[in-house]
DNA sequence: ACATAAATCCTACATGCGTAAGAAAACTTC
DNA sequence: GAAGTTTTCTTACGCATGTAGGATTTATGT
């Protein structure tokens, strides 16, 4: 069976919302204090603006919430790999005109800016997917 | 002599005025009617948007621009790879939380949104990048 | 030089987003 | 069941951005 088949429309998410659904994805279910105790130190944001971006990606379906006790307790809608692909198609084709990835790979090696580390560590993914 | 020695920061570029620069990249120096009748086709803009996109891109210092005889020519100040270093950074920043391209190349890998030519493709890019 | 056409300069406006305060509701504890 | 505390809901506001119209200036042909 194909992974595409029933494929929703995922729902935009902005820079704020994408530091908020980090957090989600690695820790969820989570409640809003959760989310706020886990943002504390990595940003400055008051809780009233971290409970805002929760409400507003609950809002666009991005995630869902249910009443737990006194708190709602917060669930990813959708899946990371999910929208970090479409985010980066859509990254390449807007800064690239392509949604390929070899322009900004050949962007980053015209600067310079690989690590050999870095690049054994991206053959080596390479790798394990041609031999899948 | 190091690349990195005199570094200027770079504008911020938003994303209508990415495809004004890609023009730009691609052909400079051009006039205002050169970019539009470029990006005839490309986008559904009016001219006049053009134009204030032109004019924006030049404020901020991202283009010149001087007087050739009736209309102003336009030539991008800042290099495609610096600008698009410089975005796919902040990109994986915001996407993945870390600058490293390996993340990136992991969703995509894991949603199998590579074809086997690409995997090459960028294998061989890799390469040449190590053997320098 | 004057008219005309073409270019540039200034101004504008709706929407989205980052950021958050204040009002209202709900749960807890006495 | 009243008071206090904690959560959620409603509302707001400035700035950036996409989108462009109108006013003004500049070149050009006669």
């Amino acid at each position: 069976m194909r992974k595409k088949t029933s494929a929703k429309p995922l729902p935009a998410i902005t820079e704020a919302e994408w530091i908020v659904m980090r957090v989600l994805w690695e820790s969820a279910p989570m409640t809003a204090n959760a989310v706020v105790a886990a943002l504390e130190g990595q940003s400055d944001w008051k809780p009233k603006t971290i409970h805002t971006l929760l409400r507003r990606l609950a809002d666009k379906g991005a995630l869902s919430y249910e009443k737990e006790g006194r708190e709602f307790v917060f669930t990813p809608q959708v899946e990371a790999a999910d929208c970090q692909l479409a985010e980066g198609r859509t990254f390449l084709d807007r800064i690239f005109g392509a949604p390929s990835l070899a322009p900004m790979l050949t962007a980053f090696v015209e600067r310079e800016a690989l690590s050999a580390k870095e690049i054994e560590e991206l053959k080596r993914i390479l790798n394990e997917a041609g031999r899948k």
